[in-house]
DNA sequence: CCAAAAGTGTTATGCTTACACCCATGC
DNA sequence: GCATGGGTGTAAGCATAACACTTTTGG
């Protein structure tokens, strides 16, 4: 139906008008006991000096997903995060340049290496940084609305499924997990309870070594590796 | 970043490619005891003669949701649905002959309006028709599976949600409510437990009126203005 | 020895499941 | 009166929620 040809090196000529289409992602981590996720900060028109999520165009002969990957690698140097689509954003004047429509990813990215990331340290060199989850500038476009978004979509993850721990480190203490479910959900939750729930869904082992602290030494623990992709969401009408 | 230009009145120029972004809806309804979608055949090439699902391209102006009640209204005269978004598909050569990038809905559409449609009766006149999602022919394209997906996300509405009625006429019994759920989740249900539940949720109330049939007469049920949108996800972690 | 975090069990309650028979009507 | 679908209750087992004290280490 529509057809495209290249009429030049430098534009791209279509018979019907098309928008343009982006990813954006919401990279979350888990870090000094506070959730947080990767901002970049504008450097032109329009939201100049505005916060935003990193994103950028699809690139015409890259999946969707892709294109997430491409991006957060661009942007941070890390690929092996998890990733998945979270919604796809398309009012007509959200950006307003041009139609863009924008389909929002939601990463996890683990503390090991967010804690390697020179994004935080030459935050003046860099135009990208870690914020707070709840502490947050203002957003530009309508970040804030997507970001939401991505906050409900994590906080029903850790509830229904066992992908809390994509947060943390390779190995941590079950008062880790703990401290990671009560940031995001932003609730305190009881310790027995939790620890016994998290036990029975067997996705924990202990690894045998222990993290010397301040105190009482805690024994350390890793996910199975049936835990990541249980979307172990529970029937209803079995 | 890319700017756009109207060179002539037929034709949209761009600094950068940017793939054409449709929307397609899954529509799904309940009728003859059965779970039914519509689907339209295809006239032309590719996958000519193809079943396909309802959809086109998104004006430069409305937004995704527009765009699908839209379409739905331009394939099905009905405007009264509900609709939600289900997923972005993006692979690059899911259509051959341009980059297409298609946001799928989910719609639900009550037996009431489906009954009134011509959609079905006219089938040699129309291109469009109600399929059995248990007997379907060869779909175009990749919407096989984003049918699946869609399917997948119907069962997890219904179990979790109060949506089934949805489907449904606006009066209907407690054992029509219980084959949509058999017939959706494909597997049969206990009656007492499930009158039990569907009852506990307190989104159901009498009608007053009852179902005279071929044998003993039924109470006619609808659900109250809070069934709707009560996505009653419980908490794990209460 | 004190501060701080790790670790651990029990009980009561409510929910879930499995299961079988009587009821009201039309023919 | 019989065939058909409508309608109902209970008991056992399971999961959940609420709740407080002891243990181990470092300083």
């Amino acid at each position: 139906m529509t057809a495209k040809d290249r009429s030049s090196p430098e534009t791209y000529v279509y018979e019907h008008p098309r928008p343009a289409v982006t990813v954006d992602i919401i990279l979350f981590t888990f870090h000094n006991a506070d959730l947080k996720l990767l901002l970049v900060q504008r450097k032109g028109e329009p939201f100049q000096g505005k916060w935003a999520l990193p994103g950028g165009f699809v690139q015409p002969d890259e999946d969707l997903d892709t294109a997430a990957l491409r991006e957060l690698a661009e942007e941070t140097n890390v690929s092996d995060v998890y990733l998945e689509q979270l919604y796809t954003f398309g009012e007509p004047d959200r950006d307003p340049r041009t139609r863009v429509i924008t389909v929002a990813y939601f990463a996890l990215l683990s503390a090991d290496q967010s804690a390697q990331l020179n994004v935080q340290s030459n935050s003046d060199a860099s135009d990208a940084r870690w914020w707070s989850m709840y502490d947050l500038p203002e957003l530009a476009f309508d970040h804030a609305r997507i970001l939401q978004y991505a906050l409900q979509r994590l906080r029903w993850k850790l509830e229904w499924t066992a992908l809390g721990f994509l947060l943390l480190p390779a190995e941590f203490t079950l008062s880790e997990l703990q401290k990671v479910y009560e940031t995001v959900l932003n609730e305190p939750l009881d310790k027995r309870n939790f620890r016994r729930k998290m036990q029975a869904t067997d996705v924990l082992e202990e690894t045998g070594n222990i993290r010397e602290g301040d105190h009482r030494p805690a024994k350390l623990y890793r996910f199975t590796a049936k835990a990541i992709e249980l979307e172990q969401v529970r029937r209803r009408f079995p």
